[in-house]
DNA sequence: CTCCTAATATGAGGATATCTCACATTTGCT
DNA sequence: AGCAAATGTGAGATATCCTCATATTAGGAG
């Protein structure tokens, strides 16, 4: 039995998987494990999440948990990956076609509707995000994410506001993608009204930061479908 | 030997001890407990903080730690409500003499100065703070905090701006005050002039957002000591 | 001073979870 | 068929939190 030197290159698992899965077998097992892991965590929560418990109801050994996942924060991260990349699509879709600032505001209070929405309905995401992360891998990934969203925003307002400086702009996304994420975790975590009243102070104070040219904002936005 | 039907009252320690210590010798070991968990966290992190550790360097038994804290968890609460009850006396002395805007602003900007540069002095605050709220129970004294806070930020805008609906400021502050945490929380996470930038940053998103009356800011602002 | 009770202190070991590893089995290819 | 690489297995090594039965100390009453 030699192994390769190096395992093999990570491909799909986007946190350092152990060894990738090449046969379909295998890539339908990972698939299982994932899917385990995820009503796992919609149940009880990640940290009620027991490795043994999601072989079993994966229909597969611990060990083989473990050919895939370095370890339990790895499945964790799979999924809170696969999560964001959701969620940067939509953005990036939501902003794509901005021509105004009227477009702007309508596209940005939508896309804070609809992740208060899907924070609100996917049990999994609550609790991944919920509070913070315990783990500093699970930290780096929210902030890629965040700067990654927060660079969309940035090119869109730099195309909207072409005599600000782009520095500040991109601090100013980027900032302002962390406080909406903060936001909504915040508001899911109150009750309903408060977290509503939340959401709307949000939107009132970031939509003022990202059109200062234009005094009084005014009217409502609606949620693109995502 | 029989024990009490309810143990003791908790009266310092706030994350239900199991027993509250009444003799001078023992009050002097907790505070031990919490100097030594306190110095472990600044070390290694409260996750590489181990009981055993704890209890080692305190000079007591695994199992007098046991009898002050229920769990690990406590400790770590006990440590979180002493700093941000220190935080929440600062907050208020800051706030307590503002007269006007301008001297919401200068404090306001002052405080934020004051917390960033706490977070960055303070290791085990950090540490705490830094994203880890792991526990739910961690969480719920973070947003007491907030609420706290976000309260006597709230009463000082009433007094400022009378004509002003008093829920949607309470809103507006309470919010205020976890995006001041959160930004703090980021600030650190990324290298100085980062962190300094979106410091600014925020600082011009809330005085906007606290002072709408008023169009242009100017000028800079000093910290108080605290 | 003595005695008694409540408070306090102790640490071996129970409980539970993560993760390893030596070995067994399956797949794909020639 | 035969072989090598890929994949699968689960008992148990390891680590940490926490319990509990027992021992020790403090402080007041007589």
């Amino acid at each position: 039995m030699n192994r390769p030197a190096v395992p093999a290159p990570a491909e799909d698992l986007p946190s350092s998987p152990r060894r990738a899965p090449v046969q379909r077998r295998s890539r339908e097992r990972v698939e299982r494990m994932l899917t385990a892991a995820a009503t796992l965590i919609a149940e009880g929560g990640s940290d009620a999440m027991r490795m043994s418990d999601v072989a079993e109801m994966a229909g597969v050994s611990i060990g083989s948990l473990y050919q895939y996942f370095p370890d339990k924060g790895a499945i964790i991260r799979t999924l809170a990956e696969r999560y964001n990349a959701q969620g940067r699509a939509c953005i990036a879709a939501a902003l794509a076609d901005v021509r105004d600032m009227d477009g702007l505001r309508e596209a940005f209070a939508g896309l804070i509707d609809t992740y208060y929405a899907m924070f609100l309905a996917e049990p999994v995401m609550r609790d991944i995000w919920s509070g913070t992360q315990a783990d500093k891998a699970l930290r780096d990934i929210d902030l890629a994410d965040s700067r990654a969203n927060g660079a969309v925003l940035a090119e869109v307002l730099a195309r909207l506001r072409p005599s600000a400086d782009p520095a500040a702009l991109a601090t100013s996304a980027f900032l302002t993608m962390q406080l909406g994420e903060a936001t909504v975790r915040l508001a899911i975590s109150v009750d309903r009204a408060e977290g509503d009243a939340l959401i709307a102070a949000f939107k009132r104070m970031v939509l003022r930061e990202l059109c200062p040219d234009e005094e009084r904002a005014r009217g409502r936005s609606r949620a693109p479908d995502c």
